[in-house]
Parts: C-alpha cells; structure tokens; sequence
RNA sequence: GGGCGCUUAGCUCAGCUGGUUCAGAGCAUCUGCCUUACAAGCAGAGGGUCACUAGUUCGAAUCUAGUAGCGCCCA
C-alpha cells in the first residue's frame, strides 16, 4: 500500500464522521454507568458558526470524548434557541426586501414567515458543528420553541405568577427603538462617546432673569416637567419658589429642591424630563410631577412634544439647538464624554422609557444561586469571576422578561374584555376558567378574552435549558432526568454568565432543587491579533468552515486549545491552525514509517531497541500522570502540550529514532509490537483534541477490522513509574548532545564512527547501547585515567571523553573548561553564602539545607574535575 | 466615580502554600542540514533587572503597601 507523505485530511474526515454517526456511537440512554453530561450553550438558531463557537464546542468535544474514553456514559446534548430579537429582526428584513411590511400582516401571518425561514436556516450551525467532529448524541437535539420546551416556559411563567415572583409594572426600561421592543439591563452596552453639553437658559417667570441648565439631551426639553436645585446650593437661593418657562414649547414649570443634583456638574440647575431619564423618572414620583411621553415606539417625536413632531430623535436635536440659538437661548456648548447605552441585539441608542413590563423578582432566587457558588458547591473556573459573580447578585435587580415582539413565547396573559383584569394560565380554556371565577361571570367566553401580545425574552426560556432537554420542567423525576441531572461541566463565554449562567443556576435550584451544573469552564474570547474582538462588521473573523478546509477539523481544534488557558482571552492567528495541521501530518508520518517495517520473527531484538522500550513505557505513563493532572486542573491546554510533546520529542524524535532499523532491514517481533501498542497508547491520549487523524490511524494499525471505534478504548492508566529509568534515559539524552556537537564543530560525518570512553566511579549502561547507535559509536569503554587530545563532557557524575588525535583543538577546549570553571565556582560561591549565612541554617527547613548541602558537593566535585583536566591540558601544550 | 483583576523572552502564556542551576514552554527568530517517515521536516543556538518603588524575610517572579499602564464588571 502506498501511503502519501502528506495526510489528506478532508475525506478522512467526512468518512469517519459519518461511520460515528452511522453506528450511533455518540448516542446516550440512561445505564448502569457513571454519566457524565453537558448540554450545549444552545447557539442562536439563525446564527452560523463562528470562531466563538469553534472553541466552545472544541472544549466541549474534548470533555466528552475524553469522559467517554474513561469509560463513563457521555452524553452531549445539542441545540439551538430561538434568539426572538436576532430572528425576528432578520425575518423583517427578508420580507422588507420582498416588499412586506411587518404592520401589514397578522401575528399568524408572521409567524408561519419566521417557522418558515427557521426550517430553512435553523439547522445549519449544527450541521457546521459535525465539521467539526463534534460528537453529540444528536438524537437529543433540541430547540427552545419545540412543543415540550415550549410548554415548559409556559408553565414555569405559570408557576412564578402564581407564587407572586411575576407581577406587572410600570418601569423605566431599556427601550430599542429600532427594534422596537424592551431589552433587559444586560443587554445593554456602554460606550464612551464624545457628545456635547448644551447650556440652556430658562426663563424666570414673573421677571426678567433667566437659569441656565446643561443638557446632553436637548430634545427631552420638550418633556421637561421641572427644574431642579440643591437646596444648599447657595448660589441659587433666589430662585427657591420660582416658576421657569420651558423653552419651545413655553410649558411653565416648578424649581425644586432635592440634594440628588450634583452642584458641581453642568451649572448646578438640573432639568427634570421624568419620562426620558431614570433619575428624573425617581424625582418624578417623589414631587409628584407629570409625565411627558414625547417619543413614539419608533424614537420619532410624538404629539405630546408639539413642536417637531415625526421627527426622529437625533434630527430633533439638531432642530431644537438650531432654534434655541435662534431664540438666543443657547449660551454655550461643550465637547463632553459620557457613556451611551446601545442595544446588544441591533446596535441602536437605548432610549429609557416608561412602559408596562413583566418582571420577575430576583431577590429570593439569588440567595441560593449566589450561597452555592460560594461554599463551592459550583464551581467557576477561573475562579476569579467568582467576584464578578457575588457583586453581580448581590446587587441584583428584578429582570424584565416581557418582550414587545411576535417570535418567542406567548406570555400566557388573558385580558378581560372591559375591565382591567387578567388571568395567567397555561392555556386559553384554563384562562376562560379562572376568568369566570375571578369575574363571577358565567357568561364569560373565549373571545371575552384577549392574550397578551408580548412574548418572553430568550433567556426566559434558555434559563431553563439544562432542566428542559431532559423533559425536567413537565415531568419532574423522570428517568432522563434522574440520571443526567446536574449535568457536569457548562462551557460558555464570561460575556453570558449573567445572562444565562446565573439565571440556569436559580432555575435549578428552583425547580429541582439542586444545581444545574457541577463546573462552570469559562472560556475566553477569541479576538484577533490586535486584540479586536472577531465581528462580521471589522471582517476580521475567518470563515470556520474555510480554516478546516485549509487546515483539518483536527488542525482547527489543536490550534484554538493550543493557547487557550481557561479565562485567557485567545488572540487567533492561522499560525495556530497551522501548527496542529503540522502536527497531524507529524503523526502521519510516524504512522508511515512505522509502517513501513517488515518484521523478521527470527530477528532477535537488538538491545538498544529492548532498553528504548522499557524507557518509553515509563515515560509514557509519566506522560499520561501529567495529563490526567491537567484535566483535573481543567488546564485543557496545558494537556495538550503535554501530549503533544510526548508525541513528538520524545516518541518521534528519541524513541522513533532509537529503534529504527538500518534502510530496508526487518524489524524484530517484540520492538514491533511494542512500538505499534505505544503508538496506540498516544493515539488515544490524543484522540479527544484530534479525534479524526487518531481514528483514522488506529483503525490502520488494528490487528483485525471491526466495527469499533478509538472513542470507546479505555483511556491508558498511568499507573506508577520508574524515576530512574527516566533519568536515566535523560542523561543518555545529554551524552547524545555532546556526541552530535562534538561532530557538528569537528564536522566529522555521522556515518564516521567514534568512541566514547567514560571516567566515573559509579555509571548507569542501562542506556549504553542507545547511545552508541544514536551516536554512531564504535564503542563505550570506561577508564580510570585521564585522557588527552580528546572533546570532554563533564558532569558531577562522570567526565565523558571523545578521542579526537589530529582533530583535537586544545585551545579552544582550555576556553570551553575554564569558562564551565568559572560559572561553577560562582555557583558554588552562592551556594556557599547561603550555607554561612547561620540565619539560613538555623531558619531554613531541614530539606532545603540538604539540598544546598548536595548542590555544594555536586558543585566541588564538578570543579575539582574541571580543575584536573585543565592542568593536565595545560602540562601538555604548556600555558599561553 | 465604585469594585475586581492583570503586567514574566519578539508574540501568547506557565510558574501551586516564598527555597533544586528558577527564570520556563510553545510559536517566532538565527545557524547548519533536501541524512530514503516527515522541509508541514531534522540537528543546534540566541533571547528576559519577572512593570516601577519601598517593605517583610536568612532568602521574593512568588507575600505587603504605594506608583504607572492595561483590562473587565457596575453606576
């Protein structure tokens, strides 16, 4: 068979993936097994895979397969939500584009468009997921707006009503006037933006005098219910009492007094536009003033502004500025630097509004959401957004999960024709009965009623995903939900830990009593280079499914693990792809000469090959300690450069190359058979971050062909190992560099055989034969004499020669020793002022000092050598 | 403005409760090699006052305080 000296990955890929799902290998029921569970954050539906996603789920992939290996029952759930403002934004368009406008078609009507373009477009980002490799038992999938999701939402908005945790009010909200719904307080962004300060003069009523007032917002002039002083604020004394005349559109207003106005900002005279402003809004209710509503859903000015009015909110305030400079009533404008709060889901100015909202009161929920975080009950990794966390719940505000749009859940509301009332039940007919009940009328039928246009944020219903997969909301105890439930690791973005992290946790603990999740891995964010974060508007995001074809699945997911410590924000690069392309085709070609072999079974193992052996056992089960202590740490990154290190230095640059028959000589049975069950154990180590290439490989390698899979071997056990044996094996290692360098500054060839002779009074041969064949040695024999015109390497065990004759340059020998001299003497003068000093030896722990001590005679003995073979060099050549 | 965190090699990051020649890894760089598994490679090498200052200590990258710069969360 003729193997190409580049791994082509792409039909690789396609053919083991679609063999997985074949045979059903990622699918999970419930057994006797130990489960180990994570649902997948469920990624917009409409959304395709980005670099985000790339990661997330490569970590994902990873936990599972490596659980898996491990022998416990994984199970993956995927998924995808509904995202109400995303979706529902990106239907408007389609049918703007096709000429329809969202007001001239019913709900229904909408609606059907929206299912009709999630069928057309829901799946895709799972489809782009299996690229990947990732092996969700996809069985299970599962959408936010599916029947028994559904119903789950609805019954939990049931539930928290009917205990008192849902009421209805009239708040300031975040309003996105594009579109044209209220958001939550956490799906607001900050930015700092330049902007001016406007100083605007009021006039006095009853006199001549005018105050001036700064404003940001010139246009909620027009909403101005009063001004407002600090009643100690001297300077304005007189005008406690006073009435000012709102500029435009002449409405007279009261001064008030609240020590809320900060007398140092702006002129210390505050305008107060209650229905435009928070604090305003506050002040309002506490002087009772009135409320102007001079904006439309829309942000243009409505009636109630009366001049203007249609205009949008940004065009007005240009207009207002143009005509109080007209009227003289701007004094001045300065360049100011506040921070403007922009919708999340569209990019838009947030205009805070007065509007009738469902809430849900967060308080109580907190309390146990917050405490088993704490007492590590659930743990964050990195645990340093545990803070974050604290702070965030113990300031916690009641959330807004009404939504002003048509995609989404229904909010289960029924208003009663004339009156005021309304019922919240799980369905119209259960409505119409409690109506009848809380009206005392009979005669009460279902067009009597009328459900609440509104449906619910997204999150309302993704808060309760890890529960809701499992059919946990409608049946609680179910089997599904006995066995997986809480799930163990939650993988996400810091960005949604309060969004959806938090709330998962206060769903669980509300609805089952018990945590959503053991582990929260919070993964960084992937920016590029400069540290942008990726987005489709900079056009600095590679396409995902672009960088796979370029560079593997297996490419991909080594290069985003490969520098993504838990928490650390990842700067991407195709440099990073690049390296775990490379390192797969590394394997492949460890993979061909391994091979490539004929084994002669008459062929007696050479000794070189028989102690390589027992070194790389041991070192391999070193290896595998190591990873398994990464795993437990969730240092994901840190396991793959363990194994990746593992795989190449050790296994493809020593081991590979120790055991290595002559060009087209056979190879002894046990070396073969060894060396192939080792590469197997590799494969494995490997096979969760590079699932594909290590299938693939391990299915070439099988003895027999069977319907089996690499992912269903028991991970390697690392077991106890031989120390010695490993260094040992280092220090032949380090002999070998003084061969090769030797050679290179001599330029003597590799195929020209040298000698090595050893002058110690206690040396491990273990690795003898090693050496003489990685150095090309004629022979390896001690002696108890010195040794001149030869290269020396010298250790505190042991002085290493090569005979050189004519080749040897005692010049440049001498600088070499007396350099290694005079670093020694210093390092033992060091150690020497720590062991005189009779505070260290009197304060420092027992070990240490031994430890010390052992340096200073490690160090003595390595001078003492160095000292001889320089005199005895000198005596030769004679000083210069 | 309030809170939290970060600053170690050109880049990205490890360095746990102070103590090994403790100053590390990967990538990048440089030098030499097309040596019949692999140039997507092999063999080597260089590179850092551990942000700054002061303190605690026998001993500080590690602990404390302050300073500067950066980031995140909240108002």
């Amino acid at each position: 068979m003729d193997i190409p000296a580049k791994y082509n990955p792409g039909q690789v890929e396609e053919k083991w993936y679609s063999y997985w799902l074949e045979n059903g290998f990622f699918r999970s029921v419930p057994n006797e097994r130990e489960p180990y569970t994570i649902v997948i954050p469920p990624p917009n539906v409409t959304g395709v895979l980005h670099m985000g996603h790339m990661l997330n789920n490569s970590i994902q992939d990873i936990l599972i397969r490596r659980a898996r290996m491990l022998g416990k029952n994984a199970c993956w759930v995927p998924g995808t939500d509904h995202a109400s403002i995303a979706t529902e934004a990106r239907v408007v368009d389609k049918l703007r584009n096709e000429g329809i406008e969202k007001d001239q078609i019913t709900r229904e009507q909408f609606l059907e468009h929206a299912w009709e373009w999630k069928r057309k477009h829901g799946g895709i980002i799972l489809e782009q997921l299996k690229k990947l490799g990732a092996s969700c038992d996809w069985e299970r999938t599962k959408f936010t707006m599916d029947d028994i999701m559904s119903e789950s939402v609805i019954r939990v908005f049931v539930d928290l009503y009917s205990k008192g945790k849902i009421y209805r009010a009239v708040r300031m909200v975040n309003w996105d006037p594009q579109a044209k719904t209220a958001i939550s307080d956490e799906e607001v962004n900050y930015h700092e933006v330049t902007s001016k300060l406007y100083y605007v003069k009021y006039r006095i009523t009853g006199s001549e005098g005018f105050l001036t007032v700064a404003t940001t917002r010139p246009e909620t002039i027009l909403g101005d219910t009063a001004v407002c002083i600090n009643p100690f604020d001297e300077r304005y004394r007189h005008l406690k009492g006073k009435k000012v005349v709102v500029p435009l559109v002449n409405r007279i207003v009261p001064v008030i007094e609240d020590e809320y106005v900060d007398m140092e900002f702006g002129t210390g005279c505050l305008k107060i536009t209650p229905a435009h402003d928070v604090n305003d809004y506050e002040i309002g209710l506490k002087f009772n003033l009135p409320v102007i509503d001079i904006f439309n859903d829309d942000g243009t000015l409505n009636s109630r502004a009366e001049v203007f009015v249609g205009t949008d909110r940004f065009e007005a305030r240009e207009l207002v500025v143009k005509r109080l400079r007209e009227e003289g009533l701007l004094v001045r404008e300065e360049e100011f630097v506040n921070k403007i709060g922009y919708s999340e889901r569209t990019e838009s100015v947030i205009e805070p509004r007065l509007s009738m909202q469902w809430f849900l009161k967060m308080k109580e929920m907190a309390v146990p959401a917050l405490e088993n975080v704490l007492n590590g009950q659930i743990r964050l990794l990195p645990a340093k957004y545990i803070n974050t966390y604290r702070y965030w719940m113990e300031n916690i505000r009641d959330w807004c999960i009404s939504r002003q749009l048509w995609w989404g859940h229904r909010i289960p509301a029924y208003y009663i024709e004339g009156s005021q009332d309304y019922v919240v039940a799980t369905d119209l007919e259960s409505a119409l009965k409690l109506a009848k009940e809380k009206t005392r009328n009979q005669k009460l039928t279902v067009s009597d009623l009328h459900q609440d246009e509104d449906v619910l944020d997204t999150w309302f219903s993704s808060w309760l995903w890890p529960i809701s997969v499992f059919d946990g909301i409608r049946n609680p105890g179910n089997p599904d939900m006995k066995y997986y439930y809480p799930t163990n690791d939650l993988i996400t973005a810091p960005e949604i830990l309060f969004f959806w992290v938090a709330r998962m946790i206060m769903a669980g603990y509300e609805y089952v009593q018990e945590k959503p999740f053991k582990c929260v891995y919070l993964t960084g964010i992937v920016r590029d280079t400069q540290r942008r974060k990726m987005s489709k508007s900079l056009g600095n995001s590679p396409d995902p499914l672009e960088l796979i074809k370029k560079y593997s699945a297996d490419g991909v997911r080594m290069g985003m693990m490969l520098c993504s410590p838990a928490g650390n924000d990842l700067l991407f690069d195709e440099s990073l792809p690049e390296q775990g392309r490379n390192f797969t085709n590394k394997i492949w070609n460890a993979f061909r000469l391994v091979k490539s072999w004929n084994v002669d079974p008459d062929l007696q193992a050479p000794e070189a090959s028989v102690s390589a052996v027992a070194w790389f056992r041991e070192r391999l089960k070193q290896g595998i300690a190591e990873i398994n202590d990464s795993f437990e740490q969730y240092r994901i990154s840190d396991a793959l450069m363990t194994v990746y290190k593992l795989f190449w230095d050790e296994f493809a640059s020593w081991y590979l190359e120790a055991i290595k028959p002559d060009y087209q000589k056979p190879m002894d049975l046990f070396t073969h058979a060894e060396t192939v069950e080792m590469f197997k154990v590799l494969l494995k180590l490997l096979h969760p971050f590079i699932p594909f290439i290590t299938e693939e490989i391990w299915q070439l390698l099988k003895d027999q062909p069977s319907e089996s899979s690499i992912m269903f071997e028991r991970m390697p056990e690392s077991g106890i190992y031989d120390r010695d044996t490993i260094n040992n094996f280092e220090c032949a290692k380090e002999i070998i560099g003084f061969i090769r360098n030797t050679r290179k500054e001599k330029q003597i060839r590799q195929k020209e055989p040298l000698e090595l002779k050893i002058r110690a009074e206690s040396y491990d041969s273990g690795f003898d034969s090693v050496i003489i064949r990685l150095g090309n040695l004629s022979a390896i024999t001690r002696i108890t004499e010195h040794l001149k015109g030869a290269a020396s390497f010298i250790t505190a065990k042991a002085e290493y020669y090569i005979p050189l004759g004519e080749l040897h340059d005692h010049e440049n020998e001498l600088r070499k020793l007396k350099k290694e001299l005079e670093y020694n003497k210093g390092f033992l003068n060091t150690v020497m002022m720590k062991l005189n000093n009779r505070q260290f030896v009197s304060n420092a722990p027992e070990a240490v000092i031994k430890r010390e001590q052992r340096k200073r005679t490690d160090a003595e003995i390595k001078i003492r050598a160095l000292e001889e073979r320089i005199r005895i060099i000198e005596t030769r050549v004679g000083p210069n």
